[in-house]
DNA sequence: TTTTATTTTCAGTAATTATTGAAAGTTCGG
DNA sequence: CCGAACTTTCAATAATTACTGAAAATAAAA
């Protein structure tokens, strides 16, 4: 296979592993391309390699920005904007949880918390809100173990694989 | 708010929950009035509870039950059928990881390694080979996490939990 | 075997989500 | 301030994904 090829391969990998991780395809494209690319690149080559328009590009870099995926630099003496992804994959990682994390599942929480509390002294109504709680206290354990990799660092993370693994 | 009022905006957070993490709407919503019912239910009670139609009750139905979240029961003397839902919420979360590691890691797992592997010793090739390892490297410690979670039991979970919260 | 209850399938359609591309907006040098 | 270089926006459209409903298949009862 050809590095041209396999560009592409990556390309696509990423992509379809993106949507059905809930990323846009495009999103997750562009990150891939900055990934295997070394040197900061510009809109117009990112719309070039993946062949998408403009407006596209655009949009999804800036997303990329605000999950601190990627960065945007300046090249004295151009007003060009280049862009260069962050590569280490835990970093990654952290970012893409927190993301996720903050629109969609703490709003989940919050709402399965309201339902906690409904009035309605029925057994039909203790049953719903033991489940409620039930399904609560499972979602908020999930939720603080992701907030805990979400603020750790590295070291936190090969420390806890080594006792996960063993 | 009425118990039947917090029934339907449990539907509705949790299939929302289940778009974003990649299961669709009404498999997700029928999941949840399972979840909320003591008793077992029909396909008939579903689509009038959810507003939906036969086909697409059916066909979820069907996923979850291949998933491992819903059981078919049978009653004496009756050709209906009625479904349960599982509700214990880690045996839940380790069916649901299990299906979307099979469909959704594993081949992203596999086509990257054998990015790993091109012929090309330009400085490029070289850079792009590393980069690959790399990305492979963290995907499959993340993989056998997965892996060792989907196959534990509810013991090793309170012993994770204790170990990482602390 | 025929009738009846029930489940499954799937072509057509609807709903949702992503993309385009041109126009409007911004920023900077002269 | 003006014009050029570049970025952002957004209405229209395309692509994708989910749903309907009626017909076909299946299976049990008569």
């Amino acid at each position: 296979m050809e590095l041209q090829q396999a560009r592409e391969k990556f390309y696509q990998t990423w992509g379809t592993m993106g949507t059905n991780w809930g990323i846009n395809r495009t999103m997750a494209q562009i990150h891939a391309f900055l990934l295997v690319s070394e040197e900061p690149v510009t809109t117009e080559e990112i719309m070039e390699e993946l062949l998408i328009s403009r407006g596209n590009a655009n949009i999804n870099i800036r997303t990329l920005i605000d999950w601190g995926l990627v960065q945007r630099e300046l090249k004295a003496g151009e007003r060009k904007e280049y862009f260069t992804a962050e590569k280490d994959m835990w970093t990654i990682s952290r970012r893409i949880a927190r993301e996720r994390r903050k629109k969609e599942l703490e709003p989940a929480l919050q709402a399965i918390d309201e339902l906690r509390s409904i009035k309605d002294n029925t057994p039909e109504g203790k049953k719903f809100r033991s489940r409620m709680s039930d399904i609560h206290s499972t979602a908020s354990t999930v939720d603080s173990l992701l907030q805990r990799f979400i603020n750790s660092n590295d070291n936190w993370i090969v420390k806890m694989i080594a006792y996960l693994i063993k």
